[in-house]
DNA sequence: GTGTGGCAGTTAG
DNA sequence: CTAACTGCCACAC
């Protein structure tokens, strides 16, 4: 829906909640994280692509310019031991809560992939080419790559585990980190050749 | 291994 | 509307 994100801006407005959004960068080990974080401390932005964390900003401030982004430390961070645990291989607290509005802002196709995503489990994967089909696109494995790449929630809506017929395919965050994520899950065998 | 043509969905103009 | 882009795929060398 084009108007999603506007609406989501508005409501908060007339709630009175504000329009100050955190904005941070979080490293644990080898990987860093950027995190847009809303009322409620709801994660709305998650991504290993830092040009991808400017974008997101960039559409929020573009809506409002009343949006303001704030910095907070790591330990002060509501998820940073749900992430410090699943970055040392104890992935049992993720999923977190889905409520981001830039999934509702997607196009019904992204949608549908997105949710497709998310009913990978952990430790498994499946092929661009199959989550196309599943998303109602028989040939759109392309079409299903781009919007893994418009996946706001990396890690939760977890994009690493689809990969490409003949290899890793692609991962907006570089290769390295989708292969450390799959390696980290146990699943670099099942999911590679 | 590399090259190439075709593919579907999205976006910009 | 066309044109240009992709986290792709199949099929040739």
């Amino acid at each position: 829906m084009k108007n999603f994100l506007k609406n989501y801006l508005q409501k908060l407005s007339k709630a009175g909640l504000g329009l100050d959004f955190v904005s941070a960068a979080y490293s644990y080990g080898k990987f860093t994280i950027y995190c847009l974080v809303g009322p409620e401390e709801n994660i709305i932005h998650l991504t290993f692509a830092s040009n991808g964390h400017e974008m997101a900003q960039k559409r929020l401030i573009g809506l409002d310019n009343n949006v303001v982004f704030r910095a907070l430390k790591q330990e002060d961070f509501r998820y940073n031991t749900v992430f410090k645990d699943y970055f040392t291989g104890d992935l049992s607290k993720l999923p977190l809560k889905i409520d981001s509005p830039f999934i509702g802002a997607g196009t019904s196709f992204q949608q549908r992939v997105w949710r497709h995503i998310s009913a990978i489990p952990y430790g498994s994967c499946i092929t661009y080419r199959e989550l196309a089909e599943s998303a109602g696109s028989h040939k759109g494995a392309r079409a299903a790559g781009t919007a893994c790449g418009a996946n706001p929630l990396a890690l939760i809506i977890p994009c690493h585990r689809v990969v490409a017929q003949n290899g890793l395919g692609g991962f907006a965050g570089g290769l390295d980190i989708k292969k450390s994520l799959l390696t980290l899950e146990n699943a670099e065998n099942n999911c590679i050749e």
